[in-house]
RNA sequence: GCUGAGGUAGCCAAGGUGGUCACGGCGGAGGUCUGAAAAACCCCAGAUGUCAGUUCGACUCUGACCCUCAGCA
């Protein structure tokens, strides 16, 4: 019988410190659930917990993503630096080099520890097996993204009237998601694929491993005023550490806000403040109350699909 | 002290011959989520500086007072 440990939570809680923990307990090694922190280059932005000194170490490839780990005092810590800037990095994509990293740890007896609080990842490894896999058509999306909503909302209820209407009124009013079901049913959506989520976990089946057991910690603030000031505090350290200088070195190496990776909180806030748009009191105003926001999201997300003990 | 401008929600702020007034944005609360998710959306709450006067009716008009800003002293 094996085990996982999965722990997740709003931003700022000390979820790594506490991985580390575990993971030097019980003989584990982390693998990383975050977005952001899978991106090449975005250290100091998005807070990466290794130091200047530390290395990647390369260990494998699935399609172009590179999966390899750097060391934090001695546990190994996997799923940073997957992709570079200019790369997509999907919650498909995360859950590809999850399991194939997962089930690598398990091999090697050891235990593996998910942390991180991108909880749409999260939530596509633990309940989801998509039986019909449609990725990005970027070619579609970048027609679809000129039209209005209302062009976007006729189009899907033309081409799949039973789908559109399923969607809630936010789901009706948001183009990312109307353009989404619009690729979904183009590109051959059958909608018996298509039913609801597996409120199961489903895991285990993915793995192919009937007898894993999972334990979910959340870590959340005990307040609003907590979180921003846990927040604030963070941001500051950032930008002293050089998130500016950072952002600026990608700029020069020609990535762009449009690159995946730089659409980051801090990223976006700092390339105003680089482009003289925002003074940069403004700039750490904002950075603070994009990550305040985010940090409410997650807990939303984290109350519906998360209500585990903390 | 004088002159001018102004006081509309936690902040910024629009408006109208007096008629249930009250546009927005930010922030706040809650929510949505099947390959962009640190994304993109939905939704709720909340206001006319104070006191009088005119009027059937004042956020709007009049007066006084309080406060803010600019200029002059």
């Amino acid at each position: 019988m094996s085990h996982i440990l999965i722990i997740t939570g709003q931003t700022a809680t000390g979820k790594t410190k506490l991985a580390l923990q575990k993971a030097k307990e019980l003989d584990g090694e982390l693998i990383s659930c975050d977005s952001r922190q899978a991106y090449s280059g975005l250290d100091i932005v998005t807070g990466k917990d290794i130091t200047p000194g530390s290395r990647f170490h390369p260990v494998s490839q699935i399609g172009e993503y590179r999966l390899g780990f750097y060391e934090l005092q001695g546990v190994p810590l996997w799923l940073y630096d997957v992709a570079n800037p200019h790369q997509e990095y999907s919650s498909y994509d995360f859950q590809s080099c999850a399991t194939s990293v997962i089930l690598d740890i398990l091999k090697r007896g050891k235990i593996p520890i998910i942390v991180g609080g991108s909880f749409f990842y999260l939530r596509h490894l633990l309940y989801e097996i998509p039986s019909q896999h449609i990725g990005a058509d970027w070619k579609l999306r970048e027609t679809l993204n000129t039209q209005t909503v209302s062009e976007l909302q006729e189009k899907l209820q033309t081409l799949n009237p039973d789908l559109y209407q399923e969607l809630n009124n936010s789901d009706r009013n948001n183009p990312q998601r109307l353009i989404r079901k619009i690729e979904l049913t183009m590109h051959g959506l059958s909608l018996e694929n298509y039913t609801r989520m597996n409120p199961e976990c489903t895991l285990q089946k993915k793995l192919n491993l009937p007898d894993l057991s999972i334990n979910i910690k959340t870590c959340s603030h005990a307040t609003p005023e907590e979180a921003r000031s846990a927040i604030t505090d963070r941001v500051e350290k950032r930008i002293r550490a050089g998130a500016v200088q950072e952002v600026q070195d990608l700029l020069a190496k020609g990535y762009t806000a449009e690159d995946p990776g730089l659409k980051t909180i801090g990223c976006k806030e700092i390339t105003a403040f680089l482009r003289g748009e925002w003074d940069e009191k403004t700039m750490v105003q904002k950075w603070i109350q994009a990550e305040v926001s985010y940090a409410k999201r997650q807990l939303t997300f984290m109350n519906k699909y998360f209500p585990s003990i903390g």
